[in-house]
DNA sequence: CGCTTTTGACCAGCGC
DNA sequence: GCGCTGGTCAAAAGCG
């Protein structure tokens, strides 16, 4: 009684959500993985994990979890999170942890806010001239910062090939943890890594004030963990979408030290 | 009372 | 063509 009533209503929803969210690239039909998405790798101590799974403070908005599924391969589910903040807004985050280290989160952040942070300063919330607009369902260009993605046509096909390694229940363990980008930059209570070697190429400048620490544009899923051995050449050489880059001068400054400094994972196998 | 979290089911894409 | 995996939604339960 149940079945016909709640799927009519749902592929329609699904469909059409789907359809006028991303009508840029989602109807392309072909590969929604091509989407930006910015992974994050948090690496969570004692203190963090028992305060919460995750770190919220990552981003100050906040998340409803909206499902869970065990990944193939991996001993720990994957969250799926969405921005609570916000009704019209289609960001989204997925959680899981790393396979080799139950302490390290990778965070992948889908899609970008459409509304200005909740704890700027609580005062002027409404006041944002783009923060009631909501589309209503439709396109996402809310946001004024152009995401537009030029042609990227040769960075996420050969990795997204890679992404998942064919060997799907072989040497999940197998791998080498390669892991060690950085310690601890800062005096945060935890480790926050940051997948992105272009991260300080070029692209500090303030853009926007918006809010948003440890955000990362990544051009694809993240090969570190799956093939962290690699040597990942440079594909990441387009910014397929600065999400907020608000991050001011000093944290950039001290982040690209700590990359140079650390220089990154890259093994050299 | 409202919101968040939890679990199950369904769908879409991809591989074989 | 079938099977598998990943992703999302929906309804119910729990908590503040």
């Amino acid at each position: 009684m149940v079945m016909d009533a709640s799927v009519s209503p749902k592929l329609d929803s699904k469909a059409s959500e789907e359809s006028e969210l991303r009508p840029s690239e989602s109807q392309a039909s072909k590969r929604r993985k091509v989407v930006e998405k910015t992974v994050v790798t948090v690496k969570i101590g004692e203190n963090s994990g028992k305060l919460k799974n995750e770190g919220p403070p990552s981003d100050l908005w906040s998340w409803r979890k909206y499902g869970q599924k065990p990944i193939k391969g991996s001993p720990y589910p994957r969250g799926y999170y969405r921005c609570s903040t916000s009704k019209g807004c289609s960001a989204k985050k997925q959680v899981e942890r790393c396979r080799t280290d139950a302490s390290m989160l990778i965070i992948t952040y889908t899609s970008s806010h459409n509304h200005p942070g909740p704890d700027l300063h609580t005062t002027n919330l409404m006041q944002s001239p783009k923060e009631p607009q909501t589309d209503h369902g439709d396109d996402q260009p809310p946001t004024p910062k152009q995401q537009q993605l030029p042609e990227d046509p040769q960075q996420e096909e050969p990795e997204e090939v890679q992404n998942e390694p064919i060997k799907t229940s072989s040497d999940e363990d197998a791998i080498e943890e390669h892991f060690h980008y950085l310690q601890s930059p800062l005096s945060s209570p935890r480790n926050i890594i940051i997948n992105q070697e272009d991260l300080f190429t070029g692209n500090l400048v303030k853009t926007h004030d918006n809010l948003g620490f440890l955000l990362d544009e990544e051009p694809l899923s993240c090969p570190h963990i799956t093939t962290s051995s690699t040597p990942k050449s440079e594909e990441n050489d387009f910014f397929d979408e600065l999400e907020e880059l608000p991050i001011s001068s000093a944290f950039t400054s001290l982040m690209r030290s700590k990359f140079s400094d650390e220089g990154i994972p890259v093994v050299p196998s």
